[in-house]
DNA sequence: ATACCAAATGAAAATCATTTCTATTTATAA
DNA sequence: TTATAAATAGAAATGATTTTCATTTGGTAT
């Protein structure tokens, strides 16, 4: 029980590596999402062998264990977010900063029943993703649209 | 005003071009997603001569423009659903057959409250897809189940 | 502590969906 | 019809992600 990023490896049954430490660390440290290339930049700091293909594996590994989330993008690539909320809840993202925001509601319940009524299917999972302007680049663009 | 998919391009400012009249037809035919990969297989029936590329460009020129929709995929690759449904709504998707079914809900106004309060943002867009099965694939699945 | 073994990693190469480039063709409006 | 911008084909490039395989490392049992 080194620290809460080795408990949360140790209960994904991954091997508590000094790289994936860093990553979560990394990741955990700022409300932004990120790319595997930006981490791996980051890992680079610290270890001197860092290759870009661990970042990926771990990332996906991570992710299926559901202690980081995926974040859709338009440009189709792979970013992360780290997010302690053990409850299910989806994210606000914002475009302009990459800044991300729990949002403690699902939708899914409101469609269970059209789904299960009207479509005769079962669902199986759900992708819920607001995109927005977060309050930081609100006040930053009035800011800048006020000296006009 | 040749026909519906004329129309639709018009409305669009797009050309009307053999190419593009079949790739929504091809769209429209069923109600599956499908990859620019298959589209394009399924064009070399009627044109000899059909460059990937021209697929690929205008099926993000019709999903520019509303005409058809992107389905967000675990491969993460490209597919594209044709819908008629001009309200705004969202999509149930079979993860076993590709069907696409409308589900005229939309959780939007769910959290336009909670983003503008708690969060101070603005809402830009979002998205929200409904993975599941199908009733069509979930009585294959039970009148396999039943012969055990 | 030491040895062992499966898991994790680095480095280089491969993959392959998607995009770009350029010369040619085509749709459309005057 | 003719002019012109848009659309297309074909070939090549791109580049994020994945694979391969030899080496290293973490966890566990001596
Ligand atoms: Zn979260
Ligand atoms: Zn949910
Ligand atoms: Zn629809
Ligand atoms: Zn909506």
């Amino acid at each position: 029980m080194k620290n809460k990023y080795s408990d949360i490896l140790k209960k994904l049954k991954l091997k508590i590596t000094p790289k994936r430490i860093e990553i979560l660390s990394i990741l955990d440290r700022e409300n932004y999402f990120k790319s595997p290339e930006e981490i791996w930049q980051l890992m680079k700091k610290r270890f001197k062998k860092i290759g870009l293909p661990t970042v990926y594996r771990n990332l996906e590994d991570l992710a299926e264990g559901g202690v980081i989330f995926r974040i859709i993008h338009p440009d189709r690539q792979l970013y992360y977010y780290f997010c302690n909320n053990k409850d299910h809840h989806h994210h606000f993202v914002c475009i302009s900063c990459k800044r991300v925001s729990d949002v403690d509601y699902c939708p899914e319940k409101e469609v269970i029943n059209y789904v299960s009524k009207r479509i005769k299917g079962k669902i199986i999972s759900h992708i819920f993703q607001i995109n927005g302007i977060c309050n930081v680049c609100m006040n930053i663009e009035s800011s800048l649209g006020g000296t006009k």
